[in-house]
DNA sequence: CTGAAAGCGCTTACAG
DNA sequence: CTGAAAGCGCTTACAG
């Protein structure tokens, strides 16, 4: 491995002029800085970052918390958080929870410990109980896709999930639904309250996960339980999405005989047929908020303040949903 | 920050005691042992991981590059991948390439520095070109799902994409099928291949975008080149979730009037009504076998031998395929 | 504009 | 079983 040492001997000077050049904090002789590189190219040299941010206190990386990586929700949150990282420089931890409160706990005390500048937690499912390991940590936390409550021990930027799932059931009222069911993620109680403020009088079923197939099952069950349903609400799309293929397996036509309204808008929705009216969650802006924030934090050294921000979601109309049938 | 020496002094030892009960490398009498822990605890003392890895040489960490996050193929590899590396107490940091050489460069120029105790490369779109860069990369590198020409300058573990190939051909000719329509990505000349070595007489089409959006427009392009097409072979499932959504638009029933197979197997793919016959690619196996290896090579501290491995895709017969209709 | 010194917080032999 | 010394490869004031 060379190091500055070499390619100062190389270049004839020291490695603090080395250094200078390389980090263009002090001025130096252009020919000077001329030998210098031509010496690190001859060599090859490329600095050890590990000593660098002994020296400096940066890693240059940011911790992000996910629960999970599969599906579009928390993939189109990494990547969107991962190319503002790397605008600014920066590089990417990435820690999956898994519904796993004990790898939680294990990887944010592996993370305390000065290898990561700031940290971002996205999804609140597995790691709420662990928050106050946090209180005094040495760098900016922030928190993002906050959906229940929300804590004040950290900044958040995040949704307005209660007003996606208003903006779900306004919809829904608005064409004459009265009775609608309501699919549901036992984590979403947010959104159901948020239906619930515009269409009190719905049944609510859980699905046993949160997948097409968990969508599929639990339609059925909801159209078995109440034959006269005309509308159903899920609180995520994936699970919309087995609804439209229960309705199909139930004999019922989309949108004639059964409004389908789903929540967050995956990929996936403008291609079934019909497409599917969903809300959607503006999750990448969510996302490159989030770390401008923490990024900001770290520049100026100190916690990010403010109360939580929270980001609109939007109403998208497609072919799943119509009038009420009577 | 707390550091070593503050716990040394409240315990009345020196660092390089405290370093001895953190590490158990060398005996330390209990009681001083003890005395030791009680003043990290007091403190709430956590050891600075990045002079650690100045001071070893390894930081416990391994680079992952993958071309994007967004799809289950490297969703569920990166899973895997943070899964064994957690377990062998290592740290993931991602870095998406996204269809950008340039931006593919620069990262890997960033972790030739020490930063990385190895590094894992899942798909060749963007970076092949870049190789060379890591020829005398001072950690060991693995490439894994790589798809088209193998290089030999790493080891690779990868599936044997052609194989998966022609077991669709195979079942496509089992059920009568002649003149299949290939519905492909660009980047899928392997897949391919394997299709033609047993079925020659096909026509292939290429989606515009590697969506379901995009497997729908094409397979109705193929349909309506071709009306007397019985069967599709998408060269990834999410083209052929389209193609099942076009068949449905042109009126043709699958699998009485069109054979629908695709190839990876994504959990959607048991939620399609019909569901879908496919390939599986045994992803997670595949990352795990990888990042063992890469694993295996850092503790060894010699870059990991051996020609690639091939993992072998298997057939899932759902129900989208069917005999040809006379 | 360039060099000598100290230090970042750990670990690793090596004496005692 | 414990301590004194050197070193990992950088950066940061501080003199000259």
């Amino acid at each position: 491995m060379v190091t500055m040492q070499d390619v100062a001997e190389r270049a004839g000077v020291t490695k603090q002029t080395v250094s200078n050049v390389l980090s263009g904090r002090v001025a130096v002789r252009p020919a000077t800085a001329a030998r210098v590189r031509a010496a690190i190219d001859e060599l090859g040299y490329t600095p050890n970052l590990v000593a660098r941010s002994l020296a400096t206190g940066s890693t240059r990386t940011v911790g992000l918390f996910v629960p999970t990586v599969v599906g579009s929700f928390y993939a189109e949150l990494i990547e969107e958080a991962e190319d503002v990282l790397d605008a600014h420089g920066y590089h990417l931890l990435l820690c999956t929870t898994r519904q796993d409160g004990e790898r939680a706990r294990r990887h944010l005390a592996g993370l305390t410990s000065r290898s990561v500048d700031a940290l971002l937690i996205a999804g609140d499912e597995d790691l709420i109980e662990h928050l106050p390991l946090l209180v005094g940590a040495p760098f900016p936390v922030v928190l993002c896709a906050w959906e229940s409550a929300l804590p004040d021990t950290h900044p958040v930027v995040t949704i307005d999930y209660r007003r996606a799932g208003r903006l779900a059931g306004q919809h829904l009222r608005g064409l004459g639904h009265r009775r609608p069911a309501v699919l549901a993620s036992p984590a979403h109680g947010v959104r159901i309250d948020g239906f619930r403020a515009e269409l009190p009088d719905c049944a609510v079923h859980f699905a046993a996960e949160p997948t097409p197939a968990g969508g599929c099952a639990v339609a059925a069950a909801a159209l078995a339980a109440d034959p006269a349903t005309t509308a159903l609400f899920a609180t995520h799309d994936v699970l919309a999405l087995g609804a439209l293929e229960a309705a199909r397996a139930a004999g019922r036509r989309v949108p004639e005989d059964l409004s389908v309204i789903g929540l967050d808008d995956v990929p996936e929705a403008r291609v079934t047929r019909p497409a599917l009216t969903t809300v959607a969650l503006p999750k990448r802006l969510m996302a490159r908020q989030a770390v401008e924030l923490v990024l900001r934090a770290v520049a100026e050294g100190a916690a990010p303040g403010g109360a939580a921000r929270l980001l609109e979601p939007e109403l998208v109309v497609r072919g799943s949903t119509g009038p009420a049938a009577r």
